[in-house]
DNA sequence: AGCACGCCGACT
DNA sequence: GTCGGCGTGCTC
């Protein structure tokens, strides 16, 4: 509300002469893969502060930079310094606590400083523009001015006296609010002209709409007790692992949470991993909290983005929704971090800049002495593992919200089911007897498109990516054959080029062909399907589930995307196909994820009344099922956990893996090769006790993706800065050799997989 | 990464 | 001759 105590921006009118200006010498990074900063040289009155963008000229070019260090006397170079071109802002992008906190990030995974710094900014802060460009334009009382020019307002001028008394007890009106009052422009312009009203740009700060209606919601034990115990560790450092089954009401857990921090005038983190869930609790959010939730993730359009980037500059009470690059907005009174899904992979950033949002959570939490709450109905065994030895504090909720049981599970042996054939007929009369008991069905397929391959009838030809080493999927809607991971499309050819047998076969199914094959079998029901292909334009996500929810009986056909928190209140039974090639993993995170992800799906039904959940399968016999049929989470993440211990792999020891990629041919194989070679002559400088295992160089599980053929080696070592000096050393020598656009390498800190 | 410089082959 | 390919090296 005050707005008054913003300085003017009009003070640039300096005196020159008895300029006061000072050199400082600070240190740039660069939107560069480099790992060092750049000194240079600022003229300016105020110190700078680390984290403001500033202009250089680095080279020939000139470029955004971010201030990472102010010195405090001039430093020795053996070269010239340069000076800056100029300061972007008056205030600073990233806050202190942030660029310490990627700093770090950059120093752990070993990533160049200012990419890293980079990634997290939206991109419109990137561009050489200043901050205040994204001002709200507000219009301020000249407190400056003297009575006696009030004065200046004419008697019979009511328009203008009535609005200038609105601005002496507001002091400040934004554009909405000047509409609000009804003060015209004109009348507006009359009283700048008088020198009584002047135009100010103010930074933007978050705003909560009254919510019609906040219903009051009742907290179960098991929910009440979480929010305590969480809250007992009230501005000191204190992780938890909010273990709650699905259907549990954690969402609910981190409103009261939110409620809490709120109240106390504390900003809370809220991250999620992916933009498929924010619309619901986003929602939720709104509706039960008095204050604004300022939503980040990168779906968002450019300019919108930085708006509440420097919205979350705001000392306001406020919640942050976000997915990982929400992490580093800057929050100045920062209460409390979220992590929800924890287990999800997405927060992990695999391509460009490597981290894991998780990680960087807990690393702010620490560094701010505030809690955080890693929440999941099936926990990574990592976190399992810290809670197990009590680096995070254990919270369960074994209750459903609902009061409602777990959903059963039953398993369809499909060894005898012919191969053309998908739905067993006991899957099929389930269904039937659910649609006709108006309730709603869910058929979860891990692979989207209409068909996995296409074979040739005749000699076996399989149609496969020319510049990937997978085969190719059929698309029906585009009529084409799609790489998944190039995303070269082709036309489906019409006879094989191998034999020219016409007799070409669609091998296995998407969720495409499930649709259709339900379309068929259920000619009369409403089919809709949620995959990366259906819910690509915007708004389409929203509508399935505006169509769910009009508890009309009808059948959704998912891939991944329906196993990430969605809600379907009318939904009582699942069907999952071909989760099988899941269990045949090389991955040693093959299982975890499975059974992950199949406990996820199986708890979106029954929410309200109890659900059933039937999965096909070749291999009932695995022991994977065993676990899942109890819903055992704990009982398989202790026997998991131990054989991971046994296999001394994660959490047991800490891994990171060296990709190397070459263009055209195999050379990165060999020069990883070369690299292996030599950092098992490093490790036999080690003293004995530090155990650094390091892998042969072998191939990515996907050797040849767009025509780079990829490798990677392995490091392990159970003490962490054993491997970390082993990666600066590595990564010493990779700079060595020069860089060529034909060969790139990158290192992995924590990978999650080999892909 | 982005850019300049420099060295070589193949063109009006 | 000189245009443009790319390999090499540097960026405060």
């Amino acid at each position: 509300m005050k707005l008054a105590h913003i300085p003017l921006k009009n003070t640039q009118t300096q005196t020159i002469g008895s300029d006061q200006a000072t050199i400082y010498y600070i240190e740039v990074a660069v939107n560069r893969p480099l790992f060092q900063t750049f000194t240079y040289a600022a003229q300016t009155r105020k110190k700078p502060t680390v984290g403001t963008r500033v202009l250089v000229s680095i080279g020939p070019s000139q470029e955004v930079g971010i201030i990472s260090e102010v010195h405090n006397n001039k430093p020795e170079r053996d070269f010239q310094i340069k000076s800056i071109i100029k300061l972007l802002d008056e205030e600073s992008t990233l806050s202190k606590d942030v660029l310490a906190l990627l700093s770090w990030a950059s120093h752990y995974y070993l990533q160049p400083i200012g990419e890293m710094l980079f990634t997290f900014l939206p991109s419109f802060l990137k561009q050489n523009k200043p901050l205040t460009d994204l001002y709200d334009q507000t219009y301020l009382l000249n407190t400056q001015n003297s009575v006696a020019t009030e004065n200046s307002i004419p008697t019979n001028a009511h328009k203008q006296q009535e609005a200038f008394n609105t601005f002496k007890t507001k002091n400040a009106l934004t554009k909405e609010e000047l509409t609000q009052h009804s003060i015209s422009q004109q009348t507006l312009n009359q009283l700048i002209k008088k020198n009584l009203i002047c135009k100010q740009a103010v930074p933007p700060k978050p705003t909560a709409p009254p919510y019609p209606h906040q219903p009051e919601h009742k907290l179960t034990a098991e929910q009440a007790n979480a929010v305590t115990h969480i809250l007992q560790s009230d501005s000191c450092f204190q992780s938890f692992l909010l273990e709650g089954i699905t259907g549990s009401g954690k969402t609910e857990v981190y409103t009261q949470l939110c409620r809490h921090f709120l109240a106390l005038n504390k900003q809370i983190l809220l991250l999620v991993p992916e933009i498929g869930l924010t619309p619901q609790l986003q929602e939720r959010l709104k509706e039960r909290l008095d204050a604004p939730v300022v939503v980040l993730h990168s779906d968002i359009a450019n300019k919108e983005r930085a708006y509440r980037w420097l919205q979350t500059k705001h000392e306001t009470p406020m919640v942050v929704l976000g997915t990982r690059s929400a992490l580093a907005c800057n929050l100045p009174k920062l209460g409390c971090i979220i992590l929800d899904e924890e287990h999800d992979h997405s927060f992990k950033q695999q391509e460009g800049i490597r981290y894991h949002s998780k990680n960087l959570a807990l690393v702010r939490a620490r560094n701010l002495s505030i809690p955080i709450v890693l929440g999941s109905a099936t926990p990574s065994l990592e976190s399992y593992h810290n809670a197990n030895t009590h680096k995070h504090t254990r919270i369960k909720l074994t209750k459903r919200a609902t009061g409602a049981k777990l959903p059963e599970l039953h398993l369809i042996d499909t060894n005898k089911l012919p191969p053309s054939q998908v739905f067993s007929d006991e899957a099929i009369s389930h269904i039937e007897t659910t649609l006709s008991a108006h309730q709603q069905v869910l058929v979860f397929i891990n692979r989207r498109g209409y068909a996995p391959t296409i074979q040739c009838n005749q000699c076996h030809w399989v149609a496969e990516c020319q510049n990937c080493d997978v085969s190719l999927t059929v698309h029906k809607s585009t009529n084409s054959l799609d790489c998944h991971h190039c995303e070269t499309k082709h036309p489906i050819p019409s006879q094989c080029p191998v034999c020219n047998s016409p007799y070409l076969q669609a091998m296995g199914f998407g969720s495409q062909r499930i649709e259709s094959e339900l379309n068929q079998l259920f000619p009369n029901i409403k089919i809709l399907r949620m995959d990366r292909d259906s819910t690509q334009t915007k708004g389409s996500l929203e509508k399935i589930r505006e169509e769910l929810n009009t508890e009309q009986p009808c059948i959704l056909v998912g891939t991944q995307m329906v196993a990430k928190g969605h809600d379907f209140p009318n939904l009582t039974l699942t069907v999952v196909l071909n989760s099988d090639n899941g269990l045949h993993s090389h991955d040693f995170r093959g299982t975890e994820t499975l059974t992950q992800t199949l406990i996820q799906v199986a708890g979106r039904s029954g929410r309200k009344a109890r659900g059933q959940v039937l999965i096909q399968t070749n291999y009932p016999e695995h022991p994977i099922f065993e676990v899942l049929k109890q819903q055992d989470y704990k009982r398989f993440a202790l026997t998991e956990l131990q054989h991971r211990q046994e296999q001394q792999l994660p959490p047991f020891s800490h891994q990171a893996t060296i990709r190397m990629n070459s263009l055209g041919d195999a050379t990165a194989a060999s020069r990883l090769t070369n690299l292996q070679q030599i950092l098992t002559n490093y490790s036999h400088t080690l003293p004995k006790q530090s155990q650094l295992h390091i892998s042969s160089a072998m191939p990515a599980t996907i050797e040849r993706k767009s025509n780079w053929y990829r490798y990677l080696i392995v490091l392990s070592s159970p003490c962490r800065n054993t491997l970390h000096h082993s990666l600066h050393f590595a990564r010493s020598e990779l700079l060595k050799s020069r860089r060529s656009k034909k060969l790139k390498w990158v290192i992995d800190v924590d990978p999650i997989d080999t892909i």
